[in-house]
DNA sequence: TAGGTATAGTTGTCTATACCAGTATATATA
DNA sequence: TATATATACTGGTATAGACAACTATACCTA
C-alpha cells in the first residue's frame, strides 16, 4: 500500500490510494471512509499525515468532514466539459461543434487606449496588435472579436496565424504557460456593424465577454471582447466558495 | 496579538493577523513576510500552527511558498474581492450598493417540471418551495429572480427569511457548509412581467444566470434563475487553466 | 415510556521535535 | 578572479502525543 522508500510523499501516496478506491467504487458516495485513526493505524503512518492527505482531497471537493461523525465520499458528478479557462476553439470542441475563423483586420495599433494599457500592464509607447476576427461554428456566424495582444510578445504573429486559434499559437511558441483569466460578462444590444457580421436584425440580444488573459508569472498577454449572439450561446461557469 | 484563551482557534488568528498585516501595507506585494520559525517563536506558537494559518492563506491566494526562499504576499490581493461563489446580497455589499428585497410570491409546489427535479436530484414526489423575488441595489430594481428549494431541506423557513439572503439562512440553519455552484449565463431580452418589476422597457437586454448551488456533501440545495438589467449589471468570473 | 447520562467514537486544534531538500551567501581555495 | 565549499537560512514532510468539541449509542432512572 504505502511505500515509505520513494521519494512520493506518503500523504500524496494516501490521496491516490483513497482516490482510487473511490473510483473503483470500494467508497460509494455517501459513504464514510475509514476514520482518521483507523486509517493511520493500518496504513502504519501517524494520524497528521493522514490528515494531510484528507485535507488536500477535502479542498478538492472529493471528500467532506463531519465533526464528531466522520469523513464521507462527496456526490460529484462535476462534468468537466464546464470546468476551466478554455479558448473559443476548445470551447466549440467540447460543444461538439466545429470552429472556423475569418480575419476581418489585423492591425498594429502603435497608439493604445489608455484601458488597454491597463489591462495588458503596458509601458507607454508599446504598440499591440488589434484583431478583429468573426468565429463561427458549423459554418454559422456565433461571435465577433476584437483582441489585442501586446507586440512585444506577438512579435512573430502572422496573419496567417491570426486565423487560428490564439491559445494554441501561445502553447508553440512562448515558454511560459496560460494559467487564469478574470472575465466580466454582460448583456447587451447588436450594434449595425455586429449585426452583419453575425447575421441577425439589428438590436439582437448579444452576450459581451470581455477576458484578459495571463501567463502563469502573473503578466497578462491579451485583451479580448467577443461579442457571442445571445439565442446561440450560453456561458458555463463552475465557482467555489472560499 | 495572539489570545490563547478565547475560542477563536489560534490558527484563524494568525491568518487574521497576516491578512490585516498585508491589508494595512506593513508586508507589500511581493514581500517575503517572516519565516515560518520567526512568527512562530514571536507568536510563542507552534511551528505547525503557523503552517496551517500559512496554508490556508495560500490557498486563498493571498500568499505563496517558494521552497528555500520564503513566503511571500500575491500579486493579486485586489482582484480577489472579485472572485469566488456569492449571492446577490454578498455580491451588491461588495460592489459598495445597499441590497433589498421584494418577495412577490412564496408556493410549494407539489408538481415539480423535470428539469428542476433533474437539477436539485429530487425524487418523484417531493416538493419545492418556489420563490419569485425582486433583488434591489440602492433601492433601485436590479434583478428578478426564480428560486427552486428543496422542502425537505428548507422545511424551517418562513415568509419572513425568504425576503433575506437564503445564503445567510443556509449558513445559520444548516449543519453542511455552501461549497460550489454550476451557472449558465445567457443574453435575452426582458418579458412584459420581467420589465414591470425591473422598470424598463418591453425587450431591453437582459443577463440570464441560472445557478445551482451545491453543499459540502455535493448535494444540490438550490437552482435559481436570475435576471438582470443588462445595462445595470455585469458578471465578473476568474477562471483558470488546468 | 421519556429523558438524562455515561461512554466511546469521531474530527478539530495544538505542541515539540526531527530530518529532508532547496537557496543564498560568505568563505576558502585554485 | 573564478570556482568550489561550508553553513545557515528557507519551506516540505513526518512523527507521537495531548486535549477539546461534537455525535451516536447504550444504559439507567424517574
Amino acid at each position: 500500500m504505502i511505500n515509505k522508500q520513494i521519494s512520493i510523499p506518503i500523504y500524496v501516496q494516501i490521496e491516490q490510494l483513497l482516490v482510487s478506491e473511490i473510483e473503483n467504487g470500494k467508497y460509494q458516495r455517501g459513504d464514510a471512509i475509514p476514520s482518521e485513526r483507523e486509517l493511520s493505524e493500518s496504513l502504519e503512518v501517524s494520524r497528521m499525515t493522514v490528515r494531510q492527505a484528507i485535507n488536500n482531497l477535502v479542498s478538492k471537493g472529493k471528500l467532506y468532514r463531519e465533526k464528531g461523525k466522520g469523513t464521507f465520499v462527496s456526490e460529484q458528478t462535476l462534468s468537466y466539459a464546464l470546468k476551466g479557462l478554455v479558448s473559443f476553439t476548445e470551447d466549440m470542441k467540447r460543444r461538439g461543434l466545429v470552429p472556423s475563423t475569418k480575419l476581418i483586420s489585423f492591425e498594429k495599433m502603435n497608439h493604445v487606449p489608455d484601458p488597454i494599457i491597463n489591462k495588458l500592464m503596458l509601458s507607454k509607447n508599446e504598440a499591440v496588435y488589434c484583431l478583429y476576427r468573426v468565429r463561427y461554428a458549423d459554418k454559422e456566424p456565433m461571435a465577433v472579436e476584437r483582441a489585442y495582444l501586446p507586440v512585444k510578445l506577438f512579435s512573430n504573429l502572422s496573419e496567417d496565424s491570426a486565423q487560428g486559434s490564439l491559445y494554441e499559437f501561445v502553447r508553440n511558441e512562448f515558454k511560459e504557460t496560460i494559467h487564469r483569466a478574470t472575465q466580466q460578462i454582460e448583456a447587451g444590444l447588436s450594434t449595425e456593424l455586429e449585426s452583419q457580421h453575425l447575421g441577425v436584425q439589428q438590436n439582437s440580444p448579444i452576450l459581451i465577454v470581455k477576458r484578459t488573459t495571463y501567463l502563469s508569472s502573473g503578466n497578462p498577454f491579451e485583451y479580448v471582447e467577443t461579442v457571442f449572439r445571445g439565442e446561440k450561446y450560453s456561458f458555463l461557469v463552475d465557482v467555489f466558495r472560499d
